[in-house]
DNA sequence: GAGTGGTCTAGACCACTGC
DNA sequence: CAGTGGTCTAGACCACTCG
């Protein structure tokens, strides 16, 4: 491991490339989710670097929640099993109360073939597999979240109905431990729209009441998106909480 | 300096403390917004710990946007003059084309005293004095969104409609450079509510239409309360956006 | 060239976990 | 107790800015 000289226009400091070294590693599923990566000492021997170097590219996947330290023990590969990574992609609090655990509710699982704009968000070719999901979110048996999922097919094939029926786990949980797949950020894009006349009846409001539009984007290792799905949320008794800084 | 023993309940690392120091200098005014503080060396010495101690302190209050590293130059402290800064506070972009600089639009100024809410949100006593601002913002000439904001009185004396309308800079940037106040965090509750007859006359939209409720509470240095507002925002050609990881 | 932040190293020691 | 991450130091050198 040297470093790239400071003539060259693609510059970049060792703790950097040991930090894409070790997404690399992450990306070809060398570690699992939840597995304890090995020891600064041991990575710092495998590169050639010092602990000191391996530290700092630790340090920038931890600040990106990909990786969890924890003293004494080691560094863990961030998983959605982790019940606090719920909420980092769920910002809906109760507006007055404790927050409480959600419940999913699977509608539909269709396959389908990917229309203009399913393709350009899950850069897919027009036409390619994809599966649509419909699920309710529940808090307290009350419909909060209506979220329709589209996901590429190839890697989803398996999933069904079924599936999600039985699962106990969140749904990227289940796509960390079914498919392999890991949700590392997402974007989302939030409009408000008036309930139409469907998901007025599912979310149990009046049609043409107000509702939260969440249109999201994750993203897997290498920004690659895995995911476009819509929400809608009712605001009566939540709302979207957001930390600016 | 020197740090606290082992056995101490509360315990924490001398990097810690050094950032607590500079934290209370920022908040005592000793470095105003957009200033160059003392370089790392410089504070080394002054606070007697290695150059490495100083920088971690600063790392953590880069991290957080309290101080901004400019390779060269030296370390500032962040200012809301930085146009980076403004997007951090309102994060609403078009839906499509490129985003455009905002106009604000001062409607109202004027004293009240603190109702219930407003004493909970700023942490004031009831009837203590405060300041209500009305305004507009508008991108390409047209409303977007409404804000009313909250301010406590004793800090924001010498606030008026016509200083707002002489000002060019944001609100947060006047706040800063006339008041002595930086906003430095924010917390925001969003709900989809439907527009009153003022708010849809004001943003030109239908009565009833659905739009964005945006409710902030902005801290300044030391988690101070220092503004609350509601903003009501128009989705028709704008979005929240924000990132999730 | 002087001064700043940025990187990298090596070593000592501390704090936490689990055997 | 051994092994892990966490802190702190000191020193060398690199990259960037500006006069």
């Amino acid at each position: 491991m040297r470093r790239a000289s400071s003539d060259s226009p693609t510059f970049s400091p060792l703790y950097r490339q040991i930090k894409e070294l070790l997404l690399k590693a992450l990306d070809s599923g060398e570690w699992q989710p939840g597995q304890l990566i090995p020891s600064e000492a041991e990575l710092a021997q495998r590169f050639n670097v010092s602990q000191g170097t391996v530290r700092k590219a630790i340090d920038e996947l931890a600040a990106e929640n990909l990786l969890v330290r924890r003293q004494g023990k080691g560094t863990f590969v961030a998983s959605h099993k982790d019940p606090r990574a719920f909420f980092r992609f769920l910002r809906l609090v109760p507006l007055s109360g404790e927050i409480e655990p959600a419940r999913s509710v699977p509608l539909e699982c269709w396959r389908a073939k990917a229309g203009p704009e399913a393709a350009r968000m899950l850069e897919l070719s027009l036409g390619a597999p994809i599966i649509i999901v419909r699920r309710l979110l529940e808090f307290s048996a009350k419909p909060v979240v209506l979220d329709e999922i589209y996901l590429p097919g190839e890697v989803f094939a398996g999933l069904t109905l079924e599936l999600l029926k039985e699962s106990q786990e969140s749904l990227y949980s289940l796509f960390e431990s079914r498919f392999g797949v890991r949700m590392v950020r997402a974007e989302e894009r939030i409009r408000a729209v008036s309930a139409d006349r469907s998901s007025a009846e599912l979310l149990r409001v009046p049609e043409g009441s107000p509702l939260l539009s969440v249109e999201r984007v994750s993203f897997t290792y290498g920004n690659r998106p895995m995911e476009w799905r819509r929400g809608l949320y009712s605001t009566i008794d939540h709302c979207y909480f957001n930390e600016l800084s």
